[in-house]
DNA sequence: TCTGGGGTCCTAGGACCC
DNA sequence: TCTGGGGTCCTAGGACCC
């Protein structure tokens, strides 16, 4: 498959820079519905998630830029939203202008599989961030050469954003850097319809002006804490006394610095396999209606249980998250011996870690599968998957016999196995 | 920003093992 | 029983990303 820029080992540098292309939809979902309306063409759309019909519930999910320009942006809540479209000039009370949409998920997944066709097209490697972006490595397929002041990479970017107006019929912005941490803040920084290009050695004088926040892995917390140290842009990260951050972050603090300075040794790799799945839901208004909790986790751990069976894993931790007002965020959860696929067990544990919450008021239910493991396709042999189901499914470690006991002394240890990878159910009946 | 939904990774403490 | 040291797994929470 990525044969040409996959082959390269990690960690291996030959020396030459990379070139890695961000590619990012602008407005994504309401490019998406404009594509199939193309009424809403320059009207101001804000597409909601977690509302009904004629309700005010709910939160932004995408709005078009002549939304931003009324003050309306991404996570807000619809409430607010429709209270600013409805001020604006030729908007009366009871048709606010501007148009708003409920996601439509399905539809926006379809769209975002023609883009990734035109993407994998362009690039041996590519990483999907999300429906809406991704990161390519197109090292063996452009060069950082200069042309007539631009580089080739520059047009080859310029390629691949026309091909996707012309083929898919929305806009992307793209930026071009020698790794991913830069070519996504590169990307995010002219838009809509972006192209920027940050050669490899201007790498840091980019980073340099930019505001803490703007790096990888920075968020509201960490520029908080920054700012108190006098960090403020990212020149002033990069700069930063290492030992000092680290004290104050650990590990992190290494990371968000070598990112400030433009530095990401991260390979473009593309994304494996989930390591959880999840459903949640939130409450028009707290409850502690307990009927009203039970049949919202039940409902949920079967659309969990069902997307897991989807996507053909097995799960061996089930947990639920409760959330209290104001905001609290409460997670609880059990581990099985062994995986399984089971639907009506979901439910059952799920419901039993809700009880702790019996006299809570609850704003938010979710309910998680994790430790998945995967019943085909999976490159581990099902030797190596069925002795690791089998030192657990008797409730100890899979270190429970005398240290470095070889596997086939473990798997001979464990006769009565089920022999489809799942552990039996009555097996963890105790807990 | 009174806050929707789906994820990832990291950390810290406790249980337990040798 | 105390002390010492190394390690894994599990749970809960937090920060971050889109």
């Amino acid at each position: 498959m990525a044969d040409r820029g996959g082959q390269r080992l990690p960690g291996v540098d030959d020396g030459a820079p990379r070139i890695v292309f961000h590619v990012d939809m602008d407005c994504f979902y309401a490019a998406c519905e404009r594509r199939r309306k193309p009424a809403l063409r320059d009207e101001p759309v804000v597409v909601g998630m977690g509302y009904e019909a004629g309700e005010s519930h709910g939160a932004v999910a995408t709005a078009s830029y002549e939304a931003r320009a009324h003050g309306i942006g991404s996570a807000q809540a619809i409430s607010t939203a429709l209270d600013r479209l409805s001020r604006v000039e030729d908007a009366s009370a009871d048709e606010p202008a501007g148009h708003y949409l409920p996601v439509d998920l399905d539809y926006y997944e379809t769209v975002g599989e023609e883009v990734r066709d035109v993407l994998h097209d362009c690039a041996d490697v590519v990483r999907e961030v999300s429906i809406d972006e991704a990161a390519l490595d197109v090292t063996e397929r452009t060069a950082w050469q200069r042309v007539d002041d631009r580089t080739l990479a520059e047009g080859y970017a310029r390629h691949i954003k026309e091909r996707i107006a012309a083929e898919v019929g929305v806009v992307a912005s793209i930026g071009v850097a020698p790794n991913m941490s830069a070519a996504k803040v590169a990307a995010d920084s002219e838009k809509p319809d972006g192209l920027t290009v940050v050669e490899p050695g201007d790498v840091a004088e980019f980073f340099a002006p930019l505001d803490v926040e703007d790096v990888h892995g920075v968020g509201p917390v960490t520029a908080r804490e920054l700012r108190e140290m006098d960090i403020e842009t990212a020149g002033d990260l990069a700069a930063a006394d290492p030992s000092k951050l680290d004290e104050q972050f650990g590990d992190r603090g290494r990371e968000i610095r070598s990112f400030a300075r433009g530095d990401d040794s991260r390979q473009v790799t593309p994304v494996g396999r989930p390591k959880s799945l999840s459903s949640e839901s939130a409450f028009t208004d707290a409850t502690d209606d307990m009927a009203a909790l039970r049949e919202r986790v039940a409902a949920l751990a079967t659309a969990v249980a069902e997307r897991a069976d989807c996507e053909d894993a097995l799960y061996r931790t089930i947990g639920i998250k409760v959330v209290t007002p104001p905001f609290d965020v409460n997670t609880r959860a059990r581990s099985l011996p062994g995986p399984v696929a089971d639907a009506d067990l979901v439910s059952e544990v799920a419901l039993d870690l809700l009880d702790e919450f019996d006299d809570a008021t609850v704003r938010k239910v979710g309910v998680r599968v994790s430790n998945l493991a995967f019943a085909t396709g999976e490159q581990a042999s099902l030797d190596g998957f069925e002795s690791s189901t089998r030192g657990r499914a008797d409730g100890g470690t899979e270190r429970s016999g005398e240290p470095d006991t070889d596997e086939a002394a473990d798997r001979s240890a464990s006769p009565t196995e089920p022999t489809d990878g799942q552990a039996r159910f009555d097996d963890f009946a105790e807990e």
